[in-house]
DNA sequence: GTAAACAATATGATTTTTCATATAGTTTCG
DNA sequence: CGAAACTATATGAAAAATCATATTGTTTAC
C-alpha cells in the first residue's frame, strides 16, 4: 500500500509507472494536447494575445466572416465567452463586427489589416511549430496521429449530433 | 427547413472546410479531446465531481500518497489550483493530507474510504466509456490513436525537460 | 398579420483559474 | 554551525470562463 518509498517512486517522475491513467485514452488525449501546446502557446502570448484570441484569429484567417457561434465552436470556447472575446479584438483594431443584411441575429466578424496582418504573422509560426512535431514523430507510430484524430473526430460528430 | 444559407457556408456545418486550422495539430488535439471528453465529463458532474477533482481522485487511486506537485502535473492543473482542490477535497471527506514525515515541506495526500468509494464507482464508469470509443475506433485509423499519443508524449517529454 | 416558437448574441453574477509572491522546510557549502 | 540557494505548498488579488437569462431579430402556423 501507500507506496511511501521516498526511493523507487522518487522525486522527479511523473508517476506514470502503468496504472489506469496512464493508459487511458481520454487522459493521452488531454495530455497530448496540452504538452505540445505549451511552446507555441507561450510564442501566442508573446505575439500579444490570448490562446482563445489566437484560434478566433486563425479560424477566421480561414473563413472570414464567420458569425459568433460558429467561431465558438471552431475555437472550442463557450458562446458568451466568444462574444466577449470578439469585442476585446475589436476594440484592439484586429477585426471588425457586422450584423448580417439577410438575417439581424447574426454578427458576422470579419478581420481588419491589422487582424490579418497578425495572422500572417502568426499562422506561418504555427505551421513551422507543427512541422517541427511532425518531425519528431516520422517513424514512429506517431506518424499516424493526424490521421488517427480526424478519425475519432469524424466518428463522434457522426454519434453525438447534439450540439448542433 | 429554413436552409438560411447565405450561401455555401450553410447553418449547420462547423466551418471545416480545408483551410488551415483543420488539419492544424493542436486543433485536432484540442478539439479532439474537448469532443471526446465531453460526455463523460457529464458523467463525472452528475457523480458531484469537478473535472480536476475527477482527475485528482484517478491519480490518487493509482498512487496513493502522492504529493501535491505530482498530483498538479499528472492532473493538468496549476500547483496552486491543486492546493486549493485538495483542500475542498478534504472538507468533502474524500481525501486527506499528511506531511511526510522525511520531508516536512512535502503534503501527501491519501484517499479516505469515501473517496476511494467514488473512485470505485468512477473508475470503472470512465473503463467503460473508453471501451465504448474505441470500439467506435476499431477498424478506422484511429485504432492507431492510443500508441500514436504515447509516442507524441514520448518524444516531447525527451525534449523538454524544463519542467522537471 | 400576429402570436408563439425559435435562434443569435449580449450581459450580470458567480465560479474557476492564474499569477505573483509569501511562508515554511531543506540542502549545500564555506 | 549558519547563510544562501533551493524546494514544496499556500494565499491574496486579478483575470478568465461559465451559467442563467435577457434582448433582439426571425420563422412558423394559424
Amino acid at each position: 500500500m501507500t507506496q511511501q518509498k521516498t526511493d523507487a517512486t522518487s522525486d522527479k517522475d511523473t508517476g506514470q509507472e502503468g496504472g489506469f491513467v496512464s493508459d487511458y485514452l481520454l487522459y493521452l488525449l488531454a495530455a497530448a494536447s496540452d504538452v505540445a501546446s505549451a511552446q507555441f502557446h507561450a510564442q501566442v502570448r508573446k505575439a500579444g494575445l490570448r490562446v482563445p484570441e489566437w484560434r478566433v484569429l486563425a479560424c477566421l484567417s480561414d473563413t472570414d466572416g464567420a458569425m459568433i457561434t460558429q467561431l465558438a465552436r471552431q475555437a472550442l470556447a463557450e458562446q458568451s465567452r466568444l462574444t466577449r472575446i470578439i469585442a476585446q479584438m475589436e476594440e484592439r483594431g484586429l477585426l471588425i463586427r457586422r450584423s448580417d443584411p439577410a438575417d439581424g441575429r447574426r454578427v458576422r466578424v470579419y478581420l481588419t489589416d491589422a487582424g490579418r496582418a497578425l495572422a500572417a504573422e502568426l499562422v506561418p509560426q504555427a505551421r513551422r511549430h507543427e512541422a517541427a512535431l511532425m518531425e519528431m514523430l516520422k517513424g514512429n507510430e506517431g506518424a499516424q496521429l493526424k490521421p488517427a484524430l480526424k478519425s475519432l473526430l469524424a466518428a463522434l460528430d457522426d454519434t453525438a449530433d447534439q450540439r448542433r
